[in-house]
RNA sequence: CGGGGUGUAGCGCAGCCCGGUAGCGCGCCUGCUUUGGGAGCAGGAUGCCGCAGGUUCAAAUCCUGUCACCCCGACCA
């Protein structure tokens, strides 16, 4: 065969197409060959495979402890949520009535056909909503546990998953259910729900550093984006790699409006009583779909090595016989390196040793090693960085190896990151006038945010027209600009 | 809710116009040779042709109805 024909019979890159030639369809690829998650019967939802949610309990794992350090409590609240309690809160109500699920209700019967249908006799008294998001049922538990200025400030969240109808979805992006946590505090005062929401926001903020090697953009929305209820949302936005926002988090300062709704009060040291003043705040499972547009490439996920479900692989490489020898030096260094607490493992599946290859370069193990006869005999092993590829192909000794490889994975993250944000940088375009704004989302080719004095755009129709014309919002006035400038975007 | 499209093997599709025993590629199973960035040969298994009616000696194919899903917009973590 020759090398054209080679060429032809497969692509030069794991995943078809590039991201250069279609982005939103090299996304559903990638998720497909990481084997992370697939689509379900039920609509809109997806089912998220062994791999995808070992992924996601990491990420749980180090955050949950991270809260719990903070204070918080963990509590799970039900899942269906009273339609009047939804309609407590004006804004609320406007915000997430129009995309909820409604159980109506209790009893299923025979529809004649050989189906079911619900029993109309079993019709709900109240229907219920699947919860969208929890405010109103945990207000109604706070308020009351919250009768004294001593019970302040309460600090809750739940993991759960939650439900909205959206009218399309992509995966972990935007589905109909998706799984995330839901912080939820009530405070005495303005003071304390403010500072909550800075400090959860530089909590998710250092998170995505140091664990996801996500940059971000840490600000507050402009009142039009901000969430149904809230006085003020606090965001981080990112940049995909297709130059398109994507909000990975928010905290909610809700002021008094939920406490009053939900009759959130306490009375305080001179015996009066006052509205309590909560906050919310929440990332989800769409931060895995930051993760793929963010380090993914041509060849599949990358995972920052500090969630990745497999921080190492070691790939036994075997001609003719299985080598005995070549199995033992892979599970000598299996076991040395879970002595350090590396996640390791190896492959010894019954597959050709190119296809195992390939297999973890799409699910994106950040190190991957390879150890065959020659290895085993000299006490070596070689290994690729995910990030890098070949040109990163090394052998030393497998005593240097483990004693390094804390340094290597760490390299790799460090590189994930400063890619990322060096990325972010060179995609924010300062602007000095609506016209220049315009004329630079005019061109599809321009990606990325625009950065303009949110005094030109403050109380005018402008972003009306800029949304209808190029699909842009206000993503955020960054605190880096203390709130003068707002970043303008595409996003998901 | 508007505008397009598709339902045939686990996945991706052809066959339909012009009715006549259900096909291809990938994957899967078996064997041999292979295995350091996607192997080759040989053999094999797998189908309520979305569902319900109708026309016909005969329907994946023609007619009627229906359901589901996908893509593009509006909405959104």
């Amino acid at each position: 065969m020759t090398a054209a024909q080679q060429q032809q019979k497969k692509p030069q890159t794991a995943i078809t197409p590039t991201r250069a030639d279609d982005f939103p369809q090299w996304y559903q690829e990638v998720i497909k060959a990481a084997d992370l998650a697939e689509n379900s019967p039920v609509r809109g939802c997806m089912t998220i495979k062994p791999y995808g949610y070992a992924l996601w309990e990491n990420i749980v794992r180090v955050f949950d402890a991270q809260l719990k350090d903070y204070g918080i409590q963990n509590c799970a609240f039900p899942l269906l949520i009273p339609v009047s309690f939804l309609a407590k809160e004006a804004e609320h109500v406007e915000g997430f009535a129009k995309e909820c699920a409604v159980v109506t209700h209790h009893r299923l019967e025979a529809d004649g056909k050989g189906g079911l249908r619900p029993a109309p006799a079993a019709e709900l008294e109240e229907p219920y909503v699947v919860r969208p998001t929890s405010e109103t049922i945990i207000g109604d538990s706070m308020s009351r546990w919250v009768q004294s200025y001593r019970d302040l400030p309460l600090k809750l969240n739940q993991w759960c998953s939650v439900m909205r109808w959206e009218m399309r979805t992509r995966m972990f992006l935007r589905t109909s259910e998706f799984f995330w946590h839901e912080g939820h505090c009530a405070f005495k005062d303005h003071a304390g729900a403010t500072a909550d929401c800075i400090y959860i926001q530089d909590l998710y903020a250092k998170f995505f550093e140091d664990y996801l090697a996500l940059p971000g953009i840490k600000g507050i929305k402009t009142p039009d984006e901000r969430f149904p209820g809230a006085d003020e949302t606090y965001s981080i936005e990112s940049l995909m790699q297709d130059g398109k926002a994507l909000q990975s988090a928010t905290s909610h300062d809700l002021g008094q409006n939920f406490a009053k709704s939900c009759n959130i009060k306490y009375q305080d040291e001179q015996g009066k009583e006052e509205f309590a003043h909560t906050t919310s705040w929440a990332f989800s499972s769409r931060i895995i779909g930051a993760l793929i547009m963010t380090h993914g490439d041509d060849d599949g996920m990358i995972m920052p090595p500090m969630i990745a479900p497999t921080q190492v692989v070691i790939i036994p490489v075997l001609k003719g016989d299985a080598d005995q020898s070549v199995f033992k030096a892979c599970a000598d260094l299996c076991t040395a390196l879970k002595a350090k607490g590396i996640r390791v493992k190896v492959d010894d599946r019954e597959m050709r040793t190119p296809d195992k290859m390939w297999d973890h370069i799409k699910k994106g193990v950040p190190l991957r090693v390879e150890i065959g006869g020659r290895e085993a005999a000299e006490g070596n092993v070689t290994h690729v960085r995910r990030d890098i590829g070949k040109e990163s192909k090394k052998s030393e000794s497998a005593e240097s190896f483990v004693a390094n490889v804390d340094g290597i994975l760490k390299a790799i993250h460090d590189d994930l990151y400063k890619r990322a944000l060096d990325y972010q940088n060179a995609n924010i375009k300062d602007v000095s006038s609506i016209d220049e704004m315009k004329k630079f989302f005019a061109d599809e080719n321009n990606i990325g945010f625009v950065r303009i004095d949110y005094k030109l755009i403050k109380d005018t129709d402008v972003m009306k027209q800029m949304k209808a014309d190029y699909s842009v919002t206000t993503r955020c006035l960054p605190h880096a600009d203390m709130g003068q400038k707002v970043l303008v975007g595409r996003a998901y």
